[in-house]
DNA sequence: TTGTAAGCGTTATCAA
DNA sequence: TTGATAACGCTTACAA
């Protein structure tokens, strides 16, 4: 009803100091243990708000962090800001999400308004186009200017001193292919996202390694890049999966394409895993109800985001000690979309 | 690298005051094009960032929302916060996510934190309880110091003029049940989350209406509350679908129940639709590829969302209108888990 | 068009 | 233990 009430307002109605109302109310030292209980009792009697603008302007804390997302619309994102939120609530951090879509200059416009807002820290997952472009040197810029930052599942190479929390991506995508020599697959395709992305090359960086260990040879033009929506990714396996030489297993690398494998298999009139072979990445809880059950790439996503607050948290509380980089593992979950090639 | 540069910084090294550096920086009038150009040029080379915090202080606004959601592990608010931020970004606002977990305690606390905070409006999918305990008082709190409120989802009775977008839930299941006898189906077991929110009062009430109109009556003991996580869920299931004369169909009532009832009957031997037909509620991209894929009721989320937001900023740009109500329409998808009854 | 000055609600410093 | 006062960075009458 009235204009809101302040601390000034409280030390009036007590005929006292504001500044004994701001100490009693932010439990400092220095305040009669009776006294602070009258100004408490009076404080919620007038229904007292704590102005945080006026608090961050004079202490320059906000504790508020920012979370940059690269797709929204990812179940990541889900179980990422769910161990998030888990380690800011006890700790009174709120935190602002911020959607870049994949696109720099979202990214950058959303570093710009967080370092407005005075966040404390930032937790991102960057973007970085196929020449190697990146947003380094504003999250350089928010770093100077005292804001702690964090990366998880992608990082930009060849800047300093930020922790991170990623997956080991490489060794993942060997494993799955290891997986698949074992039980008789050598053609092999692998669908990609957008290639620059930090995950996207490792996992095709692993593939490739993992194939020149084995020994064995896909044909190149199985490696499916932009495989960024369903129409685009059907034709592009259905260039790769009509042929009579055509692969035998295919490596999948986020829960989006392997929803698009499926798809586009059953599309074609192929049965998984009798005709097609499918190794998924990320893991929907669904991923065990499909048809056929999914042998999936799982990645600890939650773990990721309690790591990722914890790290920031920690720099924000003013630990200076090195830059600390966690590389999670992942675990395959064997379900039944591999089989063994006809002829094996 | 030095303390961050003010207003006041642009100022001196122009030789100009401050308020006519706020001015041009903030695109207000009454400033020389010609000044302006300069003041900007200079603010950019000393790596001017405005505080918001300041702005904010004497302005009373934040760009920020704060956006409560009941559970983040659920699908449906990936999909609403996708079109939440659809609709804010454009507009520079920001959104704090505040995640409660059915806890009317921790929403009441979040609740705080943003009036602290100073968003400029809320969007809430509230919690009740089953006694009908709510955050009501809260939410009129907010009000009442200028914080627009926007429901999603679910409603709180009795609050006035709070604007809010929902789905109609009645009509939803009604249309569930109704599609279900005419394939044969009378014996209807309803699974639901926990009694008291809104949603699942308003589901279990369409489920009577239409069992009314239709004048069937299935066992009261089919409908199952407190489906909160899968080893209870399990438990009650199996006592109703290992009977005798158990249900032929369920309805279930969130996308997490839709997999809970699938991984049951298998867990039970029933086959779907064969032994049991399942109406699902909420539609996961997955729940295509499920075997059997799942016939749904689909809420239109992402709407939901851009609705959502919408109504938020037009109030918080001044609309005193009178309360808005929107009520959006479900679709029920078509798929293969419903059969007819053996025998009929 | 530009400058002056007050004030937004806090906290922190210094005295009392 | 308490109080007076300045300051945080910005906007906005009002005056020039």
């Amino acid at each position: 009803m009235a204009g809101k009430t302040t601390i000034k307002d409280i030390a009036k109605s007590l005929g006292i100091s504001p500044s004994t109302v701001s100490r009693a109310l932010s439990n400092g030292p220095g305040v009669g243990g009776d006294l602070r209980e009258r100004i408490r009792k009076v404080a919620s009697q007038l229904n007292y708000v704590p102005n945080s603008s006026a608090k961050s302007l004079r202490t320059r804390k906000t504790k508020t962090i920012g979370l940059i997302v690269s797709d929204i619309r990812n179940p990541f994102f889900l179980e990422f800001m769910g161990g998030v939120e888990t380690v800011l609530f006890p700790r009174e951090f709120k935190f602002i999400v911020c959607n870049t879509g994949e696109d720099s200059k979202k990214e950058e416009i959303y570093i710009r308004w967080l370092m407005e807002h005075g966040v404390e820290g930032i937790i991102s997952s960057p973007y970085q186009d196929r020449e190697g472009n990146n947003n380094g040197t504003f999250y350089k810029k928010a770093m100077n200017s005292g804001i702690h930052v964090v990366f998880y599942d992608r990082l930009i190479e060849g800047i300093s001193n930020i922790d991170s929390v990623t997956l080991d991506n490489e060794q993942a995508i060997m494993n799955g292919v290891f997986y698949l020599k074992d039980r008789g697959h050598e053609r092999i395709a692998l669908c990609l996202h957008k290639r620059g992305i930090y995950t996207i090359e490792e996992r095709y960086s692993g593939f490739k390694k993992a194939c020149a260990i084995l020994g064995i040879h896909p044909d190149d033009r199985w490696v499916l890049e932009d495989m960024v929506n369903y129409s685009v990714s059907l034709d592009k396996l259905r260039s790769i999966l009509t042929l009579a030489d055509r692969p035998t297993a295919v490596i999948s690398t986020n829960q989006y394409l392997n929803e698009t494998v499926v798809r586009a298999a059953r599309e074609l009139g192929l049965d998984i895993p009798a005709d097609l072979s499918l190794m998924g990445f990320d893991d929907s809880s669904l991923n065990e109800l499909i048809d056929p059950p999914v042998t999936t790439i799982r990645q600890p996503v939650v773990d990721m985001g309690k790591i990722a607050a914890t790290l920031l948290l920690g720099r924000i509380d003013g630990d200076r000690g090195e830059q600390t980089r966690v590389v999670l593992k992942a675990e395959l979950l064997e379900r039944c979309s591999v089989a063994s090639p006809a002829g094996k």
